[in-house]
RNA sequence: GGCGCGGUACCCAAGUGGUAAGGGAGAGGUCUGCAAAACCUUUAUGCGCCGGUUCGAUCCCGGCCCGCGCCUCCA
């Protein structure tokens, strides 16, 4: 089924297919690399992850490019604080940013482009607005694209900025500009601070021009998909557009996906409000990555997500009822054949789910199948009337699910173990939730050991010594379940 | 001021012109040595307010109230 996905050029849901009937060729801006990631940087790249696997689910072929934002004016300056050089200091916050991804199970690109490796390429498309008339050098030596030169400018984000006059805006830039609205290409060095020696001279690029030079480097004139948070619509990816179709005169993406913000008990997070979380933030409290990561892509992607800690307590029961029953389909034993009403519900279940998604990205609707289908099974299997191949095909609806949304296979204990040895190397062992440091004090195998010896003083029937030990394990976040099929624990 | 989005049960959150998915929490039950867990059942005569269109609106139109985002670096 082919994905309809809101398209902001257009205002409307658009067929998303490649250009090429080969592979699908998207460019989503990634970070800057000047600080740890907050988790609404991480809910537009959940997003873009859930586009992706979909996508690939699909069946379609990717090449998505995602830049890394390796120099402006953020890194210089706290790069020059911190006494190292943009390159020392950017190398340790890209280094954490793939390992928060990594934590949260965002697939990676098939490319990562970083601004300072294509510097030339850069310098080649302002040396072509300028040929084209649409690039000028002020006095102090910068470049800056001239609005005037592209009249379309605004139609992405539907702003109209004909009416807009000159020095209407209070201007603080301290270079010269011929007007207030056109945007920096290349900037200058102030003494001291990096640069590049290049044909248009001595400097540093501006952000937009380096997503669209890396993007034509990678992917051509016209891209299939332009990806971003919903704060870059305006101006980074208008004046994206404006740089590469003034150069081009191709659409420079057909089509424009853009991820709403989350916000942080009703507010956008900052650091001002106080509402600031980092991924280790969330971590080192005690969440499991696959809690956070369910959290933040359950709300599909053209909607404000209002984060909130009982939304992250939710996608944990959420998950653990799906591992529960996946645990339960797996390890139990269940008759040859298959039923009717079975076979049919995961059938239901599958074109529901698949259809959901196929219509715009719609996660929550998504999971309702899902969901649906783990009553019906569960009921089914009470009943006894549940059979190898029911069993079979939930598992099939299963795989497809965690295709996208990857949170059913339990694959928490290493983040958190990673947050936790980050936090060790940083100084910051105090932010460790108290829980989580007592369940990591403990080892699977001697949760196993226990269990056994419980189990075991269970069928003599030493009943305080069997209780005893549940406390125990309780006490460091272990919880014991007795069942039929026998004796099951998990890490709360 | 301009542009845009949203107001659905205790909380989160889908959705449709014909009478409200799903998750969480709560309550009841099954199971259990007990408990927990697990599992099942259950929870909105109503979808911000007021009009209108319609046989019929939560869903369409108009007005109003409230909240949020963008318009500046920002995912």
């Amino acid at each position: 089924m082919p994905l309809r996905l809101f398209n902001t050029l257009t205002g409307q849901l658009d067929p998303l297919e490649p250009a090429d009937g080969k592979a699908l060729r998207m460019y989503a801006c990634g970070p800057t690399v000047y600080d740890y990631g907050h988790i609404g940087n991480f809910r537009t790249f959940l997003q873009i992850d859930v586009l992706r696997r979909f996508l690939q689910l699909s069946g379609v072929a990717l090449r998505h490019v995602m830049n890394i934002t390796d120099v402006d004016d953020k890194i210089i300056r706290n790069a020059a604080q911190a006494g190292v050089s943009i390159g020392e200091y950017t190398a340790r916050y890209e280094a954490a940013f793939f390992e928060d991804l990594d934590a949260l199970r965002v697939q990676r690109p098939e490319q990562i482009a970083r601004a300072t490796e294509h510097i030339g390429q850069m310098v080649a498309l302002i040396q072509k607005l300028a040929e084209a008339g649409a690039a000028y050098q002020a006095e102090d030596g910068s470049w800056y694209f001239r609005l005037r030169a592209f009249p379309e400018y605004g139609k992405l984000s539907k702003k109209d900025l004909s009416g807009m006059e000159d020095g209407a805006r209070v201007d603080v830039d301290e270079y010269e500009k011929d007007s207030a609205r056109d945007f920096a290409l290349w900037k200058a060095p102030k003494p001291g601070e990096t640069s590049w020696e290049t044909a248009i001279g001595q400097g540093r690029p501006g952000w937009h021009i380096e997503c669209s030079a890396m993007a034509m480097e990678y992917l051509g004139e016209s891209l299939d998909l332009h990806a971003g948070g919903e704060d870059l619509m305006f101006p980074h990816h208008e004046n994206e557009i404006a740089q590469s179709e003034t150069v081009t005169h191709k659409p420079f993406a057909r089509h424009w996906m853009h991820v709403r913000f989350l916000l942080v008990d009703g507010r956008k997070m900052s650091k001002s409000e106080g509402n600031f979380y980092t991924l280790r933030d969330l971590l080192l409290k005690g969440y499991k990555a696959s809690a956070i990561r369910l959290a933040l892509i359950s709300v599909p992607y053209r909607h404000q997500l209002n984060f909130t800690f009982d939304g992250l307590v939710e996608a944990t029961a959420a998950i653990d009822r799906l591992r529960t029953f996946h645990q339960r389909l797996t390890e139990g034993q269940f008759g040859p054949g298959a039923t009717p009403a079975m076979q049919e519900a995961a059938h239901k279940a599958h074109a529901d789910y698949l259809a959901a998604l196929a219509n715009d990205l719609n996660t929550a609707e998504a999971r309702a199948p899902i969901f649906d289908l783990v009553r019906a099974a569960n009921t089914a299997i009470d009943q006894g009337q549940f059979l190898a191949a029911d069993r079979d095909a939930i598992l099939a609806v299963l795989k497809d699910f965690d295709a996208v949304f990857d949170v059913i296979a339990d694959n928490d204990a290493e983040p958190t173990r990673q947050a936790l040895a980050w936090a060790e190397r940083e100084g910051r062992m105090a932010e460790v939730a108290p829980e989580l440091l007592a369940a990591q004090s403990i080892s699977d195998e001697a949760i196993e050991a226990l269990v056994a010896e419980r189990t075991l003083a269970k069928r003599q029937r030493n009943f305080a010594r069997a209780d005893q030990i549940r406390n125990e394990l309780a006490e460091k976040g272990v919880v014991i379940e007795d069942s039929k099929d026998g004796v099951r624990w998990k890490r709360k």
